[in-house]
DNA sequence: GCGGACTGCTTACCT
DNA sequence: ACAGGTAAGCAGTCCGCG
């Protein structure tokens, strides 16, 4: 008997009355027809964007999604090759025949001996390889799949010398399909009479064949992948349609966030902004609450459901019709209490588009992007937002990105009018949505690169760090070439530990070298840098987990400088060729082309996403091979990386210096010169080039420099008036603005001087700063309230693990806690210094009255000492006081 | 019992 | 879950001191 839709989504009423115990409905037959039925790819579909895949347990294939542009929509393909899951062992089926448990497994399928390449070995191997019926068959997590049979069970039957090992087991199967298949995530496929088949572009291909003419002295094996990269990535980026969702949900109690699993309380309001300009706010009637006045876009549909259950189901028809949905933590929350709530309400499972994993909340027939986990991927953070933002929430990350603010509430969500939190429920959709438009599309293009690069669906590259993204772009390529992919602990068997010391305790090998900086000021600086050093180095010393110590003799004395270790002569790597082949192409095409004037504006956005994205990947490939967690993990890798590093950056110091060119400076792959002649810049490059084989280029030019000496610490004043400070503690962001200010002061008017001859006036004037605030401090005139004077420093932790010591800032949140703040890690503490114990306190809960000045002034003094040396001036003598004196 | 020298912890930053 | 190197401030400990 069918049910009518009303009976699954009883009144607000009655979900009030419920919420002790929520209702526990069997499925019913109704359930069985999904309300929202999959839109499978038809016979024929024109040329769609490869968007994700998947494993569909149900048929038991692999299901992928397909973008179509012109209707934009998303279709379901699903695997008709007839692939299926498998792994590799080293015994041969006769062996394996003998092993009862693995004979009757019920889902294994069958065996076949193949061949490989085992790179560690530098030669061909025959391996089995054991076909399943399902991925969990080969590595489920249950206990008994076949990856832990094999292994376990044939010490006990049959012996051989060799180790029973189980390989690449535990590739996601829809991954292994995707190396298996050579399928392009990100790119264009049509189906044609239910195949599934890559379209190329004539324009690209044309473009293609330009970028390669600039590689022409490079060997074949080489080109061939500049050539791969270079068709994934010059073929430009659909419009992705796509709607923004935030929900807000009621709680009783104000200052504790609803639970997503337990949803005990209703949904009373969710906004839906599309990208097509359809802005919907639907709202939950519920008794006793205003209309109210708030601010929305005239065009915003406002919606109000007497039903929750109706409510919900409107937003699933919404996720439903887009093919994109963007979230601002929606894996944690608005999807995940969407799925709860709506099951609680006795929504079937089918009826509902949400899929609920461990760790993340995926559509089913669509993409879902949390734009949280891709803002707080650190690599981001760092290396395309150029760290513009720093705690990861929708206020932080929207306010340094877009100007735009979370608005701020006075009362809880709960008490607030239908208007109010209408406004501010649309914001918090709003600026997720506009975190995916700004810089025409900026975050969505991002995106999609990095899928192409990365070889992996969007739903993973959005959500996974750099070490996947390189993982799996080198899984990729192992399969390419039926090359075995080694495991973790093969690789650390034969190729090693490192064998240099680190300057840093704990550390496990030798990094960087930084220069001692000759204090001063130096006019006329001129920093010279190696273009992507690292990624140079791996392309030009051959180096990768293969070769690195690889089994030939005659490789032995290929040795690396400062190390035991040697590189082979015989073979590329696989790391050498294609990080080679990525910066090459950065360097020389995508970075240029981005500042290209000449290009139409489309393009040149496109290619500075492009360059922004390979950045991201360059500037981790040689960190993730000293990295535990990464797959490919080879610690010999990273340290005859940065061996060699400093190795390049210490002969062309020496050939500086031969030059007659003072080096004032230098940092890891830097060289900061002073006064050299075109001529000198000249010789020097041209000298790397033909010795080193990098590529030695000016960088920047300072009108002057100032460098105490402390490394990483400088300040340099550029041809526009412009200034860098690097390292100093005044720009340090965790320091009071009361100081801050005063340093902005500083190196504002160090902005303006031009020559030695406009040094006295500014010096003049930098004491006056300086004496300002420090008579200020003295004379408390800070303003009001203390909160110019607060710190603000990061939990890095939860307070309780803080067992070692105490610091400032965990004392400070410690007092907040115990007044009831929720306190975690990751927040921001402010707090000030205060003269009673424990010195510190909450800027929250200080008055000016308790501030301890002393302490501000000894701040003050060596913020600034560490560039008035530089100049000749003394913070004592600014404040007018002799040695002498402050001892009295 | 106190203070200076030292080490270790923690955070923010540089490349 | 990319790496190591540097600076700074503070917490905590050790050791000398008749």
């Amino acid at each position: 008997m069918k049910r009518r839709l009303d009976e699954f989504f009883p009144a607000p009423e009655t979900v009030e009355k419920r919420e002790e115990l929520p209702p526990l409905q069997k499925s019913s037959s109704g359930e069985n027809k999904p309300r929202f039925p999959k839109l499978l790819a038809p016979k024929n579909l024109p040329t769609s964007h490869f968007v994700s895949a998947t494993y569909d347990g149900h048929k038991g294939l692999v299901c992928i999604k397909l973008y179509e542009p012109k209707s934009e929509r998303i279709f379901l393909w699903y695997d008709i090759t007839g692939h299926m899951p498998y792994c590799l062992t080293n015994l041969p089926i006769s062996e394996l025949k003998k092993i009862d448990r693995l004979i009757s497994h019920p889902r294994l399928d069958h065996f076949e001996t193949i061949q490989k390449y085992n790179p560690l070995q530098d030669r061909q191997v025959t391996l089995t390889k054991v076909v399943g019926k399902d991925p969990l068959a080969i590595g489920g997590r249950a206990r008994g799949c076949i990856r832990d049979i094999i292994p376990e069970e044939y010490p006990k039957i049959g012996h051989t010398e060799k180790k029973v090992k189980v390989w690449e087991a535990a590739i996601k199967y829809y991954q292994c399909y995707i190396y298996d298949e050579q399928l392009d995530p990100g790119m264009t496929y049509k189906i044609e009479d239910g195949k599934l088949i890559e379209v190329k572009h004539e324009s690209s291909e044309r473009v293609v064949r330009e970028i390669c003419g600039l590689f022409q002295e490079e060997p074949e094996e080489y080109l061939q992948n500049v050539e791969m990269w270079a068709r994934l990535l010059e073929y430009p980026a659909p419009r992705f349609r796509r709607v923004a969702l935030d929900i807000e949900v009621f709680s009783p109690i104000p200052t504790r966030v609803p639970d997503p699993q337990e949803a005990a309380h209703p949904v009373i309001c969710a906004s839906l902004l599309g990208s097509d300009g359809k802005n919907r706010v639907l709202l939950l009637r519920r008794r006793g609450v205003k209309e109210g006045i708030g601010k929305l876009p005239s065009e915003t549909n406002i919606e109000y459901y007497d039903s929750e259950g109706k409510l919900i189901l409107e937003i699933f028809k919404a996720l439903q019709d887009y093919p994109f949905t963007i979230t601002f933590n929606g894996d944690d929350f608005d999807l995940k209490y969407l799925w709860h709530r709506a099951r609680k309400l006795g929504l079937g499972i089918r009826q509902n588009p949400v899929e609920v994993r461990r760790r993340v909340c995926l559509l089913k027939n669509s993409i879902h992007i949390d734009l949280y986990k891709f803002f707080y991927n650190r690599s981001i953070q760092i290396y395309a937002f150029n760290q513009k933002y720093r705690d990861v929430t929708l206020d932080t990350v929207g306010r340094a990105i877009l100007g735009l603010e979370k608005i701020e509430l006075e009362k809880s969500i709960s008490e607030l009018s239908y208007m109010e939190l209408a406004e501010y429920c649309f914001k918090d959709a709003e600026i997720t949505l506009k975190l995916t438009m700004f810089d025409d599309d900026l975050v969505m293009k991002l995106i999609l690169a990095l899928t192409r690069i990365s070889r992996m669906p969007i739903e993973d590259v959005s959500r996974q760090g750099v070490s996947r993204w390189i993982r799996n772009f080198l899984y990729y390529e192992h399969r390419r070439r039926n090359t075995l992919i080694p495991d973790k602990e093969d690789i650390l068997a034969v190729k090693g530990a490192t064998a240099t010391k680190a300057i840093i305790k704990g550390k496990k090998y030798k990094g960087a070298t930084v220069v001692e900086p000759v204090p001063g000021v130096h006019f006329n600086v001129k920093v010279m840098d190696f273009a992507s050093l690292y990624p140079s180095i791996i392309k030009v010393h051959n180096l990768g987990y293969p070769s690195i110590r690889c089994t030939h003799t005659e490789c032995r004395d290929n040795n690396v400088p400062d190390t035991p270790h040697w590189i082979c002569k015989k073979r590329r790597a696989l790391e050498s060729l294609l990080i080679g082949a990525l910066r090459d192409l950065r360097v020389r095409w995508y970075k240029p082309k981005s500042k290209d004037e000449t290009l139409p504006n489309e393009l040149r956005s496109w290619y500075n996403v492009i360059q922004s994205a390979l950045k991201v990947i360059l500037n981790a490939s040689y960190g993730v091979f000293g990295a535990e967690a990464f797959d490919l993990y080879c610690p010999p890798v990273a340290e005859a990386t940065a061996s060699l590093g400093r190795h390049v950056i210490s002969q062309t110091i020496s050939k500086t210096r031969e030059l007659g060119i003072e080096v004032l400076y230098g940092d890891t792959d830097s060289i900061f010169l002073k006064a050299p002649s075109e001529d000198q810049i000249r010789t020097l490059a041209g000298w790397s080039e033909k010795e080193l084989e990098m590529e030695l280029e000016v960088d920047k030019i300072y009108r002057y420099s100032i460098f105490s000496s402390r490394k990483k610490n400088y300040l340099g004043v550029l041809p526009d008036g412009d200034i860098d400070v690097k390292g100093l503690t005044g720009k340090k962001r965790h320091i009071p603005v009361f100081i801050k200010g005063a340093f902005d002061q500083m190196e504002e008017r160090l902005g303006e001087v031009k020559s030695l001859t406009d040094f006295d006036e500014a010096k003049r004037e930098i004491r006056g700063i300086v004496r300002d605030r420090y008579l200020r401090l003295k004379q408390r005139e800070w303003g009001e309230h203390p909160d110019k004077l607060a710190f603000h420093v990061v939990l890095g932790k939860a307070l309780s693990h803080y067992v070692k010591t105490t610091p400032q800032h965990v004392k400070a949140a410690l007092v907040l806690q115990k007044e009831g703040y929720e306190i975690k890690a990751g927040d921001l503490i402010s707090f000030v210094k205060v003269e009673k114990e424990p010195y510190v306190k909450p800027v929250q809960l200080a008055s000016n009255s308790e501030i301890d000045v002393e302490k501000y002034v000894a701040y003050l003094q060596s913020t600034f000492d560490q560039v008035l040396d530089a100049l000749g001036l003394n913070f004592s003598e600014i404040i007018g006081l002799t040695k002498l004196e402050r001892f009295m």
